[in-house]
DNA sequence: CGCGGCTACTCACTCAGTGAGTATACATGA
DNA sequence: TCATGTATACTCACTGAGTGAGTAGCCGCG
């Protein structure tokens, strides 16, 4: 993942991944995945070798260590912790503003939201507040692309057609999007064990 | 590919490369992926060599068969056209049913549709017709699911909550979805930011 | 006459995603 | 009691998605 340059939309649940073990006490690749599933199985969908795929990539690229413990008689764990580098990144990448996309928005921002919800509370709202000006900012471009794009194009036209009422939805969900209260009908999220 | 197996959701536009081949005559691959970009660039983005890969694998896979051809001046050609197999199969792919997906809808969808269009006119409205169909089960499904999620996962609430939304607005793009029409406008969302 | 952009394709790479396999432990119930 | 299934925990080998840089001649433009 380049440095820098804005995480314009991660396509696979490394973030995740990292925050599992940001959030809490080192753990293994089979409770990570469980977690991923478990937890946020309607944002990510990874299989289990993915997982483990995607946790091979990040001990090489040095944002996680791993250490072999044996066990009496279930299979040997590969524990894994963040290293300070791994979770200088994952708060980088939390405090990142989410790529102007509607799946980044469906899928990032949904992964910062949960975790920003347990490590940082206080950022929630203006995460949000942040998500809808840049949501009305992308509609307005989705908008303007729509007008300049010529009638000899219909699909295209079709296609900016509904990108622009997913994003009217999306802005919609945002409005209402208080995750401590739960959504709309859900109940409260718990303070949680801090 | 799954030879008969649904075509769940392909993730890349090589339908859409073996459309504009069964559509109109031979041609090489620069010019498949200029008319990917100006005909459906706002349903797949594919770069140049992406292209080059799938239609190398279309062609190893034998649906579509090649000859270089020089030219004078300009870099030579590999002309491109389709094999029987290739072109049954992507009949068969524009009369399946589009996978029951909110991303399927927009992107695989809206390629049936474009290529239906122009191959089979007389298919369209049946098309939509059954695109509502399904997307009126997934939203039932969908809605099931929400209120199958406990309450103590509240971002997989939040996830659910927004695909519903998002395939509500799906459900009236299909209603107001006429290509030959050209597109009607979706009303004004929420009076912010104008 | 130099410069950028078009034509046309190639190569080498990393990451996404799947499916099958391995081997042990424990619960279930016929 | 003993087969069957499910959970634990990870490994391997593969195809496909997607990027970026490179090549190399041609053409129009100022």
């Amino acid at each position: 993942m380049s440095q820098d340059a804005a995480y314009t939309a991660s396509r696979s649940p490394e973030f995740a991944l990292l925050g599992f073990l940001a959030a809490g006490p080192p753990t293994h690749g089979y409770d990570l995945h469980r977690r991923l599933i478990d937890e946020l199985g309607q944002v990510w969908h990874a299989s289990q070798s993915q997982t483990y795929n995607i946790l091979a990539r990040l001990e090489a690229r040095g944002l996680v260590g791993s250490t072999v413990v044996a066990q009496a008689r279930l299979p040997a764990r590969r524990l894994l912790e963040l290293t300070p580098d791994g979770r200088a990144q994952f708060e980088a990448w939390l405090a990142a503003p989410t790529g102007a996309s509607i799946r980044a928005m469906r899928v990032d921002f949904i992964t910062r939201l949960y975790f920003a919800a347990r490590l940082h509370p206080e950022m929630v709202p203006g995460m949000v507040q942040r998500e809808l000006n840049t949501a009305h900012a992308l509609l307005h471009d989705l908008q303007a692309d729509l007008a300049a794009t010529p009638a000899d194009q219909p699909f295209n036209r079709l296609a900016l057609d509904l990108r622009i009422r997913q994003l009217s939805a999306v802005i919609d969900w945002l409005a209402n999007c208080t995750p401590n209260e739960g959504v709309s009908h859900a109940p409260p999220l718990p303070p949680d064990l801090a």
